[in-house]
RNA sequence: GGAGAGAUGGCCGAGCGGCUUAAGGCGACAGUUUGCUAAACUGUUGUACGGGGUAAACCUGUACCGGGGGUUCGAAUCCCCCUCUCUCCGCCA
């Protein structure tokens, strides 16, 4: 959500967003604006009649009131009363409506982030490689990981398909293992880091949805209850939402929370589009970073930073060759300020030639979020300055997703054999295992 | 699922149609006093949306006692619906 004030004093810059992030569109702008000015002149006007209604009020409490001057007075108030409540619904329908618009406008993107239509646009920062497994070709002998997982009697697609249907799938035996042990892998990282691990429900209110910005633009990629309540796609939906509503200490900021959590995706619209193996599956489990911190760009900047570098060294500590991107403006969604992916090498991919599979999206929302959770913080004011509310900044990082860093472990680290080793980070979390088949 | 009891400011807790501008207490903040700390005393104390003012300070209007409707000239207080919490019973991992 944006900030009222600003919509009103710099429209155009709103309507700009609209266009380089193909979020909403710029009509959407001065139909809130519009429903705005209803709601204001409404209110004044309701505001005024309740003043009157208030000194009239007093009168009615004057015991020396002539019964003619005591009906002037209640033929007066009757009216006002009927007055005010027609405004007042005015002043309720419009706002109902700049709010159901406000809920589609676009945060305004940084400026230095590049500018472009899709995915084709990113911009590749860094590249990572250890030496000794650079990216590779799948190359003869080699197998794909649907191939590889199924001759291992790891993975079992097709009895995942007979139990839950397209993109579905069975991990068994050290396929299990090596699943449990890359999350937690990562979850040991981030608690060493000072990011406090939390359980957290994966069925949530509505209000969570809307808070974080996956409602309503986003409605027909979840899954929906008959109560009402919504399986998340991701653990940042409860830990953003978890102060949702609170004014905060600013000495108790930066808050980083970190949680492992299963996620559910429709992935409507993207029928066709990688049907084969782990890579898009509607129920997943991530581990999750985010940060709720003060409303300051350069810390902002700074914490952002952070929770790249943080998935960056998980996945250097499992020796997977990775690049990170610069999401240019169509490919960053409502709500982003800033967002990098990492994406890490998959030689099945493009056709076994290898390429590069999004696997972590980390992104700085500024008060996007906070202002749609109500999240505050009250600064610390000194020297008889008076304390101030703000809304808080908050970020957003994966820090591991499974299935799909699976393909790149199970693909990058097979053998001519047909076994695969296993990464040295995760052999202590299995047993000792160091290889398997 | 059944029965009952609740929801008041940062927290505890009164109030049950107009003496509420929400009592009283705790906490927090500021000040006074006192070798320091502590104590005592005095004062302050929330949020939202408007209007004025230079984006500050500040002045000002309105609303807010779980949420939404209603009755009334007037609702924290009465009525209806919803949500949540607690207690007991039932069922269940």
């Amino acid at each position: 959500m944006l900030d009222p004030k600003f919509v009103r004093e710099q429209p155009d810059a709103v309507k700009e967003a609209t266009r380089i992030k193909r979020v909403g569109s710029p009509e959407l702008v001065d139909q809130w604006l519009a429903a705005d000015e209803r709601r204001r002149s409404a209110q004044a006007s309701a505001d005024k009649l309740k003043a009157e209604q208030k000194s009239a009020g007093e009168q009615m409490k004057q015991k020396d009131l002539s019964p003619d001057e005591r009906t002037n007075v209640q033929v007066t108030l009757r009216r006002l009363k009927e007055d005010v409540q027609a405004l007042e619904k005015q002043q309720g329908q419009a706002e109902a409506e700049a709010d159901a618009l406000m809920l589609q406008l676009p945060a305004i993107p940084d400026p230095t982030w590049p500018r472009g239509e899709s995915d084709k646009a990113n911009v590749v920062v860094r590249v990572w490689a250890d030496p000794s497994r650079p990216p590779q070709p799948l190359g003869d002998g080699h197998k794909d990981h649907v191939t590889l997982g199924t001759s291992l009697g790891i993975l079992d697609i097709d009895r995942g398909v007979k139990l839950a249907g397209s993109r579905s799938y069975v991990l068994r035996g050290p396929g299990a293992q090596l699943y449990w042990a890359v999350l937690r892998y990562a979850q040991d990282v981030l608690a060493a880091r000072g990011y406090e691990p939390f359980v957290v429900p994966v069925l949530v209110t509505e209000q969570c949805m809307i808070g974080t910005g996956y409602f309503p633009t986003g409605r027909d990629q979840a899954y929906i209850t008959q109560d009402g309540s919504v399986l998340v796609g991701t653990s940042e939906v409860p830990l953003a939402s978890y102060h949702g509503g609170e004014i905060l200490d600013e000495k108790d900021l930066p808050k980083k929370f970190s949680a492992m959590s299963t996620c559910f995706r429709r992935e409507a619209g993207a029928a066709g589009k990688d049907t084969a193996g782990l890579y898009r599956v509607h129920q997943f489990d991530k581990v999750e970073q985010v940060i709720v911190h003060k409303s300051d760009d350069a810390e902002h900047i700074a914490l952002h930073e952070e929770i790249v570098k943080n998935a960056e060294d998980i996945l250097q500590g499992l020796r997977l060759p990775y690049r990170v991107v610069q999401n240019c403006t169509g490919d960053m969604g409502q709500g982003k300020w800033r967002m990098y992916d990492i994406e890490t090498w998959m030689p099945s991919r493009d056709g076994g030639k290898g390429a590069y599979g999004e696997t972590h999206s980390g992104s700085a929302l500024r008060d996007f979020q906070a202002r749609r959770l109500n999240l505050r913080y009250r600064t610390g004011a000194t020297g008889g300055g008076k304390a101030a509310t703000q809304f808080c900044y908050t970020l957003n990082n994966t820090a591991i997703a499974c299935p799909r860093v699976l393909i790149a472990i199970l693909e990058t680290y097979q053998n001519p054999d047909g076994s695969v080793t296993i990464p040295d980070v995760l052999r202590p979390l299995m047993g000792g295992q160091e290889r398997m088949g």
